[in-house]
DNA sequence: TGACTATATAGCAATTTAGCTATATGGCTA
DNA sequence: TAGCCATATAGCTAAATTGCTATATAGTCA
């Protein structure tokens, strides 16, 4: 019970809706969000005001999804001028889906 | 948001220790369970029983965690007898870790 | 420096999940 | 058939999660 430590944290933090589609945006910031001027979309990520009103909720409940997949470590922030944008950590995503694949 | 429905169940449905347990514990029924009478631990699986001592909780609380596993399509039932047995279902296991991979 | 703006935190309500005890169900077995 | 035993369900409490509003923080820019 002990052994899935680390994978359950991951599995936690992938078991929303609201991440799973954070996630997904992510994957193509150019297709999905308009031109950025102080963050690159690809090199830093998405400003989380964008990410904030396409999720639906309230800045303060997008910001706790996002800590969510940040401490889980699927999620890198990059903090430039007044804002943070997000990127996918893709490493640390494959990482887990070779635990996945492995321990499940 | 709506396009990981599946995956999502999935997710909730191994995002717990004790579920991720009953999978762990199914992995190698020979080597986790003494032999059984009324069903065979490879063909049939593991008895109800023996599950909910391994988990440590009660039996109603262990009967709920392998229906979640049931209903995810993870592990698959067979009444035998009095008893239930439990197994994994490799191939439905396998198409998660697919769309894991593929999804995410 | 001072005001402004984006993000983070506090704190609360509603919902979901996980645990329990008590009890119903349903199918062996004598 | 009758009783018994494994499993399922009902119904409750406690904890965790998700949402919100209000507010603190911290960094930018004039």
């Amino acid at each position: 019970m002990a052994i899935h430590v680390d994978i359950e944290t991951g599995l936690k933090a992938l078991a929303s809706d609201k991440r799973l589609y954070v996630l997904e945006l992510l994957k193509d910031p150019v297709g999905n969000f308009p031109p950025q001027v102080d963050g690159d979309l690809i090199a830093d990520g998405v400003c989380a005001n964008w990410l904030t009103e396409r999720l639906e909720v309230s800045q303060p409940t997008a910001a706790r999804h996002l800590k969510v997949l940040t401490d889980a470590g699927f999620i890198i922030p990059t903090r430039k001028k007044g804002w943070v944008f997000y990127r996918r950590d893709e490493a640390a995503i494959d990482q887990f889906k070779t635990a996945i694949r492995e321990e499940i």
